[in-house]
DNA sequence: TTTTCATTTGAACAACTGTTCAACTGTTTT
DNA sequence: AAAACAGTTGAACAGTTGTTCAAATGAAAA
């Protein structure tokens, strides 16, 4: 009894107590949906160039355009992703919108993340 | 002169001086490859619950697929990116193949991350 | 050696992502 | 008011990604 209920017809010897343990202490789903999403938004690398910019000196979507050598269009798509996920924020001034970063996380995962490359 | 060489037939007031300072200071294609890439590979849900369970117990691809809810196959191509990527190390012991984290920078950086989620 | 079985691999497929293009907002300037 | 212009938006497209399936490795046990 107790065999694998028709889905191998293979005897494994999986270590259910190990399975067991670790599934007990697993974070929620939410926390690992949260996290890949956040994770993903760093993982590009127009969006990197843009927060890195961004650290340097707030810029409207003309001047990030002209500094990545990409298009309006291509930067303010990007920029309004970077929104909804909180990373920049805006301020209107005449004619154009200035963003720069919303908080310095971005700064500190910037540089862990570089620490582990060069590790 | 010196107008924009047949790009677009509208004038554009961008601020070359900041386009300069911030461009002349953008560090290296390469950086932002690396890191890009290694942000892409912290930004699947799957992946995050492997390193988790990983940082919890070292584990078989056949108990990690267990306690995933997964089929091995799939974990074991996760697995392959994530030995690509110097984020898991392997140790044979009889059959099974046991994976651990390679390093703890993965650990700084999902509690960074989780930081920014709960700003 | 042969069998067993944990793991790996490659092809295929659907789902997702980033850029482009064109059209559209909405504010400022004339 | 109309014209100019910074920025946004949605559809479309190519390129990428994650999982499945079936078949192939390769080390250990018999």
């Amino acid at each position: 009894m107790e065999k694998n209920q028709g889905k191998k017809e293979t005897a494994e010897s999986i270590n259910y107590e190990v399975v067991e343990e670790v599934r007990s202490k697993m974070p929620a789903d939410d926390t690992f949906e949260d996290l890949s999403m956040f994770f993903k938004v760093m993982g590009d690398e127009t969006r990197l160039r843009i927060m890195w910019a961004l650290d340097c000196k707030e810029m409207c979507v003309q001047d990030l355009a002209e500094t990545l050598g990409m298009t309006k269009s291509a930067i303010s798509h990007q920029l309004s992703l970077l929104r909804r996920s909180n990373l920049v924020k805006t301020r209107r001034s005449g004619k154009s919108i200035f963003y720069s970063l919303s908080d310095d996380h971005v700064i500190m995962l910037f540089e862990a993340g570089l620490e582990h490359i060069n590790e």
